[in-house]
DNA sequence: GGAGATATGATATAACGTAGCAACATTGTT
DNA sequence: AACAATGTTGCTACGTTATATCATATCTCC
């Protein structure tokens, strides 16, 4: 999949747009979060870093491009697992606000959808009985992915 | 409200009855959970265990004690935040399998409540288009209380 | 090539959480 | 009352996740 080079370039260009840099480490980091199945910690984050480059990168570091690009609608931290994807959409051009995350609890992947938009609707009427507001339309739900449904491995 | 007593004693019938003892030091956590409107930490209770009663407890102990009792369904682990809430049903009879968090982003209140069954199963069923499977039906939501949305206080 | 802004490194520290073993308390039995 | 068995708590060490701050390096633009 040469498709990763192309969303590199699409999220370089993003950042250059708004004025900011996608640094060669930015990019490592954010490779490598492309290249993952699962979803990765800062320190997960890190230590690949170090396999892949042979040159070591400070956690901090990390969090901050991290930080940055979840700034600039790069990446997305889940707060059930405290680990990080890419987000799916960096080379589309139509708005993505509103996503829910699916996460596997046993191989950490993470599935990133729209779910309807009239079942969100209703959700959130239901709660406005409670004296509650959702905050934005992320959630986050614990899952079991269907390989892991299936396959018997630890 | 002494309310507070007769759900601490209901606690401990839940507890005599598997036969496991609801003590002293477990009562007084649960009851800084009840007297709480703020879900809370395991450091959060260990300064208030201190505060209360002038002894301090290791939070090591808090946790076991959080570990303990999230099995025995008097309090509840909210993933989203790390924090804590005593569980709202102690005292009733009837099960609360399906139970979904509204949990205040500036407050850390949260509201313990069952969305409709029907949303809930919409919810399930869009997500089987997905290759992904809810696991139970606990959900928590990041929200804002009404009280935090009047009020203009830090 | 130098000023100013941006990015990264280094260090310290805090918050969150688990594991393992030792010490103490409670219960039930004799 | 003594004892063993079990359950509970304390203590220590360690690992993970995360923030803050100050110093250094790099880039951009004039």
């Amino acid at each position: 999949m040469t498709q990763i080079k192309e969303i590199i370039e699409s999220a370089s260009q993003k950042c250059h747009s708004t004025g900011a840099r996608l640094t060669v480490k930015r990019q490592t980091v954010l490779k490598i979060l492309l290249e993952s199945k699962a979803s990765l910690s800062a320190y997960n984050i890190a230590e690949l870093y170090k396999n892949k480059t042979k040159t070591s990168i400070p956690v901090m570091s990390v969090y901050r491009i991290l930080e940055f690009m979840e700034e600039k609608g790069l990446v997305h931290k889940l707060k059930l697992t405290n680990k990080y994807i890419a987000c799916k959409h960096i080379n589309c051009s139509h708005n993505h606000d509103s996503q829910q995350f699916l996460i596997c609890s046993k191989c950490q992947a993470v599935k990133e959808v729209a779910i309807k938009k009239s079942i969100m609707n209703d959700l959130i009427n239901d709660l406005k009985g409670y004296g509650y507001q959702m905050i934005g339309d992320n959630i986050e739900l614990e899952c079991i992915c269907n390989e892991c449904l299936i396959s018997p491995e630890t």
